[in-house]
DNA sequence: AGATTTACTATTTTT
DNA sequence: TAGTAAATCT
């Protein structure tokens, strides 16, 4: 095994952390300092240090994270790739997922479940909100996704349904009583359809860390926990997070709560604050050297959370020389804001610049609408992150819901999703036709039970049916062989619902690819739900990458050489719904992580109005763009009017911006 | 009664 | 665009 020098490839502060000794440690990151790094090389020393790599847990914010990191200590300790390396780790979710399906049984709860996922607890919300809230007037009804959030949030931070309404949606309190009934009917209906939710999972795992027995194995599994982003953690997770390490309390969590970004779900930010607290004797480390920004970037997200009031004072302090400021730039509507963008992103690119060193950051997933029209018909590549995941698209959730019902026969939401999509059969009739499904005991015994419909619905039913009885005969273990039997009789009905069904007919065969890697049907499910990376259309991949386009909570921990944020105005950012104090500092914190993913270069740009289908609408800068200092700014439009003429190719207006041009502030090719 | 079509409206962030 | 509600079919 390669001796590491820890002492040369890490700074001073890094090197206290990776050699912390036994205990509790808190660790407190800025942006940029370097803290997955400082993970890597952490496990990377206790491997070093004698300890076995199966000993250490990894809890990360997303799969994708783990898996890199689990694959940078591998290269540190140069173990090669057909070499076994049991370090494992994953988010909370899906190691919680894994870890139920194995010790679950001991302790008599589930452990052949499916999994809810967020649209699908909706599809049930609705369902239910159908039959119980039937006598109130369609206006006074609450969306399922509200009903979903409210009864979430609840669980996830430990309060009654009253006070997560409270806290949520003040003006349904009148509607509480319903809350809680939807909650209970929520609730037994899972358990009837064999399936846990998101809320559920952490849940489970929880009761599983907090029984003796099992407690006393998982101690022993892993001498050391290291969770990443611990800010981001909500009171369920830090129970989990101190029930691991109660035998060993060799926990090290790792987080930074400027970057606090995701208390809408239930993270609280007092995990981070109160640590000290609830680990006794622990030791807190701060990383305040900043590798990743220029000073001009770092003084900008500076005063940003300088207005902050509820933090952990850190003073950032930038290594890398100075450069550029940053560019904030008006323009008259989004589609010039779009123009502008591609424009740039043009210029950067021919300039020599590596298209996955260049990210545009948004409030909101719509945001990126304009954006796109405009990249496509330049025929730049670009990635899409946020929004419509692979997994929740409809024609994709379509075809897998065939495959959960033979997974798990119970599965009322995918049964319904199934049966409504055939002539003849709307919801009442689908609740009717689960509810004599559900009666037999074992899908083997399905083809030949006498369930029998009138004219149009009969024969959807035998056409449901015949799909059913092929798979179950077939003695197929592949799973992308068993999605061709859907998928042949399903492209009829796909190009006659949709119009655009040639590019979903492509994201079907992107499945199939993704699903013949797996020769149990198990696995595959379990998967799915929680993967979030597979993006499926991957596009033309170019030499040096695509563009990211992404919403700022997916840019989280990732960094960029250029980055524009965008639709930085005052309707978007801070979302117009977010009144209270703490709320609105969530916002300024969620602007201070869009600012320091930015290496190199950062723009800020805002349009003066936006189309929309009820005609256009004026806007302004963000406010927390007018509390800055505009010296930040190597432009300050905001003072200067308009700049940017709408046909797309004449865009410098205004002369300062020109002449800037050639000040520097667009980078030379020597630049990197 | 229940399915299907049409018209309308309102748009945060997500493991 | 996507989800919902009213209007219209079967």
């Amino acid at each position: 095994m390669k001796k590491i020098d820890f002492k040369k490839e890490l700074n001073k502060e890094q090197y206290g952390v990776v050699t912390a000794g036994n205990g509790p440690h808190l660790v407190l990151a800025g942006a940029g300092s370097g803290k997955t790094r400082t993970l890597v090389y952490r496990a990377a020393w206790l491997i070093e240090q004698g300890v076995r790599p199966e000993k250490i847990l990894l809890l990360t914010f997303t799969n994708k994270a783990a898996n890199e990191m689990i694959e940078r200590v591998r290269k540190l300790l140069s173990i090669k790739n057909n070499d076994k390396f049991p370090l494992w780790g994953g988010t909370f979710h899906s190691v919680a997922n894994r870890l139920l399906r194995i010790y679950g049984k001991q302790i008599g709860i589930q452990s052949d479940f499916t999994i809810l996922d967020r649209d699908d607890s909706d599809k049930l919300f609705k369902t239910i909100g159908k039959e119980l809230f039937k006598n109130i007037s369609a206006k006074n009804k609450p969306a399922p996704a509200l009903l979903r959030e409210t009864i979430s949030f609840a669980n996830n931070s430990k309060i009654s349904i009253e006070e997560s309404l409270e806290h949520k949606f003040p003006e349904w309190l009148p509607l509480l009583a319903y809350f809680e009934k939807v909650a209970t009917e929520y609730k037994r209906r899972k358990k009837e359809s064999n399936v846990l939710d998101f809320d559920d999972l952490l849940l489970e795992w929880k009761v599983l860390t907090a029984h003796p027995d099992v407690a006393k194995i998982f101690a022993k599994k892993w001498e050391y926990v290291l969770v990443d982003e611990y800010q981001d953690t909500n009171v369920i997770q830090a129970e989990i997070i101190f029930n691991l390490s109660r035998e060993h309390k060799n926990i090290l969590a790792v987080g930074d709560d400027a970057q606090s970004i995701y208390s809408f779900r239930a993270a609280d930010i007092r995990n981070i604050l109160e640590f000290p607290d609830k680990f006794k004797n622990c030791q807190l480390h701060k990383l305040e050297t900043n590798y990743r920004s220029t000073p001009e970037i770092l003084n900008l997200a500076n005063q940003i959370i300088a207005d902050n009031g509820n933090q952990f004072k850190k003073n950032l302090k930038a290594v890398k020389d100075s450069h550029t400021r940053p560019e904030l730039v008006a323009l008259r509507s989004n589609l010039e804001e779009a123009w502008f963008v591609a424009d740039r992103v043009d210029q950067l690119l021919d300039r020599g610049m590596n298209a996955k060193g260049i990210a545009v950051l948004f409030r909101a997933a719509h945001h990126s609408q304009a954006l796109e029209m405009e990249l496509n018909k330049r025929g730049i590549a670009y990635e899409m992150r946020g929004g419509l995941r692979f997994f929740e698209r409809a024609h994709v959730k379509d075809v897998l819901a065939y495959l959960k019902v033979l997974g798990n026969f119970r599965d009322e939401v995918a049964w319904l999703r199934i049966l409504e999509m055939y002539e003849g059969i709307g919801p009442v009739t689908a609740q009717q036709l689960y509810r004599r499904i559900v009666e037999i005991k074992d899908i083997k015994e399905l083809p030949d039970s006498k369930i029998e419909l009138a004219s149009k619905a009969g024969n959807s039913w035998s056409k449901i049916m015949e799909i059913f009885t092929r798979l179950i005969r077939s003695e197929e273990q592949n799973v992308g062989k068993l999605l061709n039997i859907i998928i042949n009789p399903y492209g009829d009905y796909l190009s006659e619902k949709y119009t655009d069904y040639r590019q979903r007919q492509d994201d079907l065969d992107q499945l199939v690819i993704f699903a013949s890697e797996y020769e149990a049907l198990d696995l595959f499910l379990h998967e799915i739900s929680l993967q979030e990376t597979f993006s499926g259309r991957e596009g033309r991949q170019e030499d040096g990458g695509n563009i990211v386009l992404s919403t700022i909570h997916q840019a989280k921990g990732l960094e960029w050489d250029a980055v524009f944020v965008i639709s930085m105005t005052d309707q978007s950012f801070p979302h117009p719904l977010c009144v209270r104090e703490e709320e609105k500092e969530e916002e300024r914190r969620l602007f201070y992580v869009a600012a320091t993913r930015a290496e190199k270069y950062l723009y800020l740009t805002y349009p003066l109005s936006m189309f929309r289908y009820d005609g256009h609408k004026s806007l302004k800068a963000s406010p927390f763009i007018v509390d800055l200092d505009s010296n930040l700014f190597q432009h300050n439009e905001l003072s200067r009017g308009v700049t940017y003429a709408s046909d797309g190719v004449e865009y410098v207006v205004d002369e300062d911006y020109k002449e800037s041009d050639d000040n520097g502030f667009l980078p030379d090719a020597s630049d990197w």
